[in-house]
DNA sequence: ATGTCAAATAATATCGATATTTCAGGAGAA
DNA sequence: TTCTCCTGAAATATCGATATTATTTGACAT
């Protein structure tokens, strides 16, 4: 009785491997929004016990990813114009709070992270998208990670993920819009390492609103 | 194999019941914060297999009153006043938000709602606490309620039982402040009803900035 | 004495099996 | 025909047992 019969999985532990797949499954749009999650479906797909993905479907619960009926399983979490729009103003407005902290708090460490965490996302603009989603992920959470207020950057976290999936919906994951991003990016770094803590929010803000935009034109489309 | 050997215990879901009960004992202290929740003996408190017990404490993580280390089971997330702090300042930021949402889209039916959990509440003024924490609870919600933004306000109850659970840390959940609480209420209500959205919200602020020095002079002391 | 490693112990994570509940489809009555 | 109720099938929820992993204890060497 080996649970471990695929010896390239070396996941700590079954559940955290289910949870990161299904994770995934999920934010790149896999398995569809509103869609019911059938235990023994997910069973055999992950070649796992149910307890595992019971588990890890709980666990996504947490993210809003899944959602949980008493007695009547699971589903994966709906998408909706209304939303989006409320990810999109929730995140601004925590966003906004979080930098502010963030900035604040400013110290030569936080600064070289920032930094690094900016030069690894540019060296990753290439083919590979997953490496430069995880790349960007982990700029943006750089930027708001020195706020010391751990739940806010929490919060922040989890409607980036929420966001992400709506990218993927909008675009299937593979375009993703090459507009003047890069220079964005540039621009929120330089304004947060001069410490214009405003300048550093409008760039922040007005660049997650464009891409907003783009995505509901997307959506509409 | 019958698993509802207890009669009295009509929930829907043994997953459901475990749930519940232990949140709350972890609210009210009776599993104190920080301390290591073992499944053998939740299990055996609650007259329960290890799955639903399993799957009640990732639930709980979703709450944040429960942290889950892999490979090491769980226990109840601890307190500082850091993360009290923090709560309270989010509460104020997200809730403020919330109630300018519900206002703007103030109707009858809203209005009555709030009215009647109003009423409620004043009526379980008495020596039940419990039942003035599920009164008082579903009053500020009403007051919310009507933002029409599903994520904030799940936040803003998020925030509500965390905060409950220091009140509880204070005041050992028996002492209750009795300030002018009933009259700030109802300031609130009439400040509410009548759409006078900035008074509405700066007084609601200011009954959660008073609780909130209350309780930091209770957990010093 | 003290630090380190190994065996024993305890607790978690997981599986396979079973009871319970929900859901779908059809028979019978109005 | 349409509604209701019953029955069968599918899926969920839960249990008991077991394998796996962490933790503690105690012996041994330094």
């Amino acid at each position: 009785m080996n649970m471990m019969k695929d010896p390239d999985t070396k996941e700590t532990s079954a559940t955290h491997g289910a949870y990161f797949q299904l994770r995934d499954m999920i934010l790149t749009g896999e398995l569809a929004a509103g869609k019911k999650l059938k235990i023994e479906q997910l069973r055999s797909l992950l070649h796992l016990g149910a307890s595992p993905v019971r588990e890890a479907l709980s666990l996504l619960t947490s993210d809003k990813l899944v959602e949980r009926i008493d007695q009547r399983g699971f589903r994966a979490a709906p998408v909706s114009k209304e939303n989006f729009a409320e990810i999109l103003m929730l995140r601004c407005t925590l966003e906004d709070m979080a930098l502010r902290a963030s900035i604040t708090n400013a110290d030569a460490a936080w600064e070289e992270r920032l930094v690094l965490s900016h030069y690894h996302m540019n060296k990753a603009t290439g083919d590979d998208v997953a490496a430069f989603e995880t790349a960007h992920k982990a700029f943006h959470m750089a930027l708001i990670g020195n706020a010391n207020l751990p739940m806010l950057v929490g919060y922040c976290a989890q409607l980036y993920d929420l966001n992400i999936r709506y990218r993927y919906l909008a675009a299937g994951g593979a375009s993703y819009q090459k507009r003047s991003i890069k220079a964005e990016h540039q621009d929120i770094v330089d304004a947060a390492l001069a410490q214009n803590t405003d300048r550093a929010c409008d760039l922040l803000l007005s660049h997650y609103r464009r891409t907003g935009e783009y995505l509901s034109r997307q959506m509409d489309a």
